[in-house]
RNA sequence: GCGGGAGUAGCUCAAUGGUAGAGCCCCAGCCUUCCAAGCUGGUCACGCGGGUUCGAUUCCCGUCUCCCGCUCCA
């Protein structure tokens, strides 16, 4: 952050972002003509660009690099009975109170009750009167209370307070399946895009010949009809989430089986055998997420992880985490990293009635070696895998990537009678930034379809590069618009150039400004990509 | 979803019960111009709907969106 930019509070950064991204078309509202819809955003032309970039970044070093993980494109909606076993259609259909009286809000279950026993009670009661569509609150709650015997109270005071009668939140976008609407199926917008990997699981590991451990990828869009959609980019009701399951056996049989035979046998790779089973694949993934961000060009200082305590555990989870983000409004979370056990696998494995087992040829061999009958050895071998899932979310990524590269320089001016001359300058990673190069004539009298300056321009983009050209107004002002949008190097050719075929390079961040020939331009930008 | 605040050009603001001005941005042209703010010209706005009124950007109601707090947050 440059000195102006600490001044800065938190909410003012977040109004400049907004405002850069509306005015420069990182993202708009969506439907912003019909005066919009909340929890949607469009992104613009430069808005597309970090955003895939931002993506190509996670798939590289997530997948292509590494040769157990396999990627997936899955549909985006799902017949009912996956969300259902998922547990979705459940766990997303909370029915909630408001307390009049203190403005809170409240699941009904989590009322002031006098046992366990009468909330659960409670909520039933409720889903069924929300079923029968009982809106009138005092028939609703002396009902409850013909139940069991009592009014509950406002957890928060102990207290007595006014109840409205209880509504249902359904999280999932409900969809009918066939253009009639009827005699179809019931289908959801995906709420998670890890429910696809699970029920392609056998699908993707037979085709793709991998042996557990291994991971399958997947980067996409999820929907969940949040109550209230807050801060820009990071609450969203359409959002896109990069995620990462891999798989384990949820033993350390394997390694035992291998420490038990002969010291040579060489450890598995990144596989400690003396931690548990599980949680040093956990681990593992927690110590690579933490690198990428690292590569990504987010500081330490941005980021912090917050442990999951054991009794705050969703109800899949054996072990949580979030990595979390400083965004302007405060921390926020950026990723979860779960030990999902094998709920997953389990439950669509129940639900479907198709087995999701994987029989083990490693420990198989290395059982039977050891004389051990073969149905006891098939039995050890065959089990369901545990997942490790780590979900980044893409558009908090995203706004993320924009907050720390957000910055506010103080240029000297040439200029008398203004206090100060601010410069607008998008730190980005180079690698990340939409543009990553801009052809500046310095005249227009060096434009032109048939001039140098367009001729590099030209080859710049057919190298692959996202390059700019711009003839338009003062050559400093061209800079600025630059700075803005990130773009790390801008080339001059000026009325020198005809004479020594080279062009003045300009650094975004330092500023400099150095001479290369037009030949080497290329390759001096692909160098400095690759080094940076 | 509740409570509070706010919506006038791309941005920042102004004025007005008789349909709106400016600066910046943007576009075109001029200038041998390497770090915004030179000259000339130009485009662009009262969130949407309804009501009151001869007439509404202005007053009222509703709605949508944004911000803050609560809530929610797999």
């Amino acid at each position: 952050m440059g000195t102006l930019g600490e001044q800065v509070s938190g909410m003012e950064q977040m109004d400049k972002l907004v405002t850069l991204c509306k005015r420069r078309g990182f993202v708009f509202q969506n439907s912003e003509v019909y005066s919009g819809l909340a929890g949607f955003w469009d992104y613009g032309p430069l808005g597309v660009e970090l955003k895939r970039n931002i993506e190509r970044f996670w798939w590289n070093y997530m997948v292509r690099r590494r040769d157990n993980v396999a990627g997936l494109d899955a549909a985006l909606i799902g017949p009912e009975a996956v969300w259902v076993a998922s547990g979705h259609v459940g766990a997303f259909h909370d029915a909630l109170v408001d307390d009049k009286n203190s403005k809170e809000r409240f699941r009904i279950d989590q009322l002031l009750y006098h046992t366990e026993e009468d909330a659960e009670a409670a909520e039933i009661y409720a889903l069924e009167a929300i079923e029968a569509g009982v809106t009138d609150e005092t028939k609703f709650w002396d009902g409850l209370k013909e139940k069991i015997g009592y009014y509950p109270l406002n957890p928060n005071t102990g207290k007595a307070s006014r109840f409205t009668a209880p509504r249902q939140f359904n999280l999932m976008f409900k969809q009918g399946i066939g253009a009639t609407g009827e005699g179809g199926q019931t289908g959801y917008l995906r709420a998670e895009t890890c429910q696809p990997i699970f029920v392609d699981f056998d699908s993707v590991r037979v085709t793709a010949r991998q042996r557990v451990p291994f991971g399958i990828a997947q980067i996409g869009k999820a929907f969940r009809n949040e109550i209230n959609p807050r801060n820009f980019l990071f609450r969203a009701r359409e959002f896109s989430q990069m995620e990462l399951e891999f798989f384990v056996r949820p033993d350390s049989l394997i390694e035992q089986l291998k420490a038990a035979q002969v010291a040579e046998t060489p450890g598995l790779h990144d596989q400690p055998g003396s931690l548990a089973p599980t949680q040093h694949w956990y681990e593992y993934w927690l110590g690579e997420r933490r690198s990428y961000y690292t590569a990504l060009g987010i500081r330490d200082e941005f980021l912090r992880i917050h442990d999951h305590p054991p009794e705050k555990l969703a109800h899949y989870a054996k072990a949580a985490c979030d990595i979390e983000f400083l965004f302007p409004f405060g921390w926020g979370e950026l990723e979860g990293i779960h030990h999902r056990g094998d709920y997953d696998l389990r439950q669509h494995q129940e639900h479907s009635g198709k087995k999701f087992e994987y029989f083990d040829d490693d420990a198989h061999r290395l059982l039977t070696e050891s004389g051990m009958n073969k149905d006891e050895a098939r039995r050890l071998a065959t089990y369901l895998p545990n997942c490790i899932e780590t979900s980044v979310g893409l558009d908090r990524t995203f706004l993320a990537v924009l907050t720390a590269a957000y910055d506010e320089d103080e240029q000297d001016t040439k200029h008398e009678g203004k206090e100060a001359d601010i410069r607008i300058v998008l730190r980005l990673h180079p690698r990340l930034a939409p543009v990553t190069c801009a052809v500046f004539p310095l005249s227009k009298k060096l434009s032109g379809p048939d001039s140098k300056a367009y001729k590099l321009y030209r080859t710049l983009i057919e190298m692959g590069l996202s390059c700019e050209f711009d003839d338009a107004g003062s050559i400093g002002k061209r800079y600025r618009r630059m700075d803005e949008i990130g773009t790390p190097w801008c080339l001059t050719y000026d009325f020198d150039s005809e004479e020594d075929g080279a062009v003045t390079v300009r650094d975004r961040d330092s500023l400099s400004q150095d001479r290369v020939s037009l030949e080497e331009v290329p390759t001096l930008l692909i160098q400095k990509l690759s080094e940076s």
